[in-house]
DNA sequence: TTTAAATAATCAATGTGTTAATAAATAACT
DNA sequence: AGTTATTTATTAACACATTGATTATTTAAA
């Protein structure tokens, strides 16, 4: 028997943002588990995954902070432990001395390619019970809020 | 000139979760800066608002927990800084020694009450190019994920 | 040209999340 | 009754996000 009852009292708009954080938590939980057996965290991961698909493979530090929307501090960090594990390298750029570049190694390029199926088997898990016009409608939607956001506060 | 390019390689599906991540870390954001001008995390808020929205303004740590989808080693950390500033009470269950029970204060359903307005605005700013019914639309989606999710790991 | 302002990265402090190990109380079982 | 298991909470170690301050370098302005 409990004796201590929780009874919502979201309005419907709170709902609706309670419930795409709610997902988004349980999509990174996820996807941290499948990145884990493969060293790396949800964020390594998707810094690896910027600079696969940069000209290159390469990148520089704060380009990846303003892609990623993710404060530079963080950077230093994520940086520092993915060229310990040699999954990128770290030099600094010629031309402005300021600037560090970040290039992913082959060592880097292969777990991401081992981790893609896997990975993928999660998303098709999730989206399941949606159709494919389903999913293009959830997405356009979850974009107009974004957009909308954007133009709030860039 | 920047010559660092970056060109998206995500798959549909990827999309639309990515857009859920980055949705929600927009919303937390949002209400985070709110939340900190009346001294509280987002996740501090969130456990108010269960205790708020509790039986005797009161709950158990271990419920709250599951509630949240949070770990319990992180209620332990939350619970000791609400308490210390006076936004919650923490007792031991005198039925089960093992249970502790948090309590929200009267200063802690006041600082709700202060927070409310804001907080609502930028729920209608975030959704206000969306219509009513595709807010609920959208709602039924993302709740046929979480539902989907859940069938697959409790 | 020297000074001022912008940019890139780092560091420190705080809070939150993860897992894993532990202590204490209660429940279940032989 | 006494051993074993489960539950509740805490702690420790690690990663990461935020803000704010600092250093170094480059660019712009007086």
């Amino acid at each position: 028997m409990n004796e201590y009852i929780y009874k919502s009292d979201l309005n419907d708009d709170e709902k609706v943002l309670m419930a795409i954080v709610r997902t988004a938590e349980i999509f990174k939980r996820n996807h941290s588990t499948v990145f884990r057996n493969f060293g790396l965290s949800f964020s390594q991961y998707n810094v690896l995954r910027v600079l696969d698909a940069s000209t290159n493979d390469q990148n520089t530090m704060s380009e990846i902070s303003r892609i990623m929307l993710v404060a530079g501090a963080n950077i230093t960090g994520i940086a520092k432990r993915l060229a310990n594990d040699g999954f990128i390298l770290k030099k600094s750029d010629p031309t402005d001395e300021r600037v560090n570049i970040l290039e992913i190694t082959p060592k880097g390029k292969r777990t991401l390619k081992n981790i893609e199926k896997e990975k993928d088997e999660w998303l098709e898990i999730m989206l399941a019970d949606l159709s494919k016009s389903e999913r293009m409608d959830l997405l356009e939607k979850i974009r107009r809020v974004i957009r909308r956001c954007r133009k709030i506060e860039p």
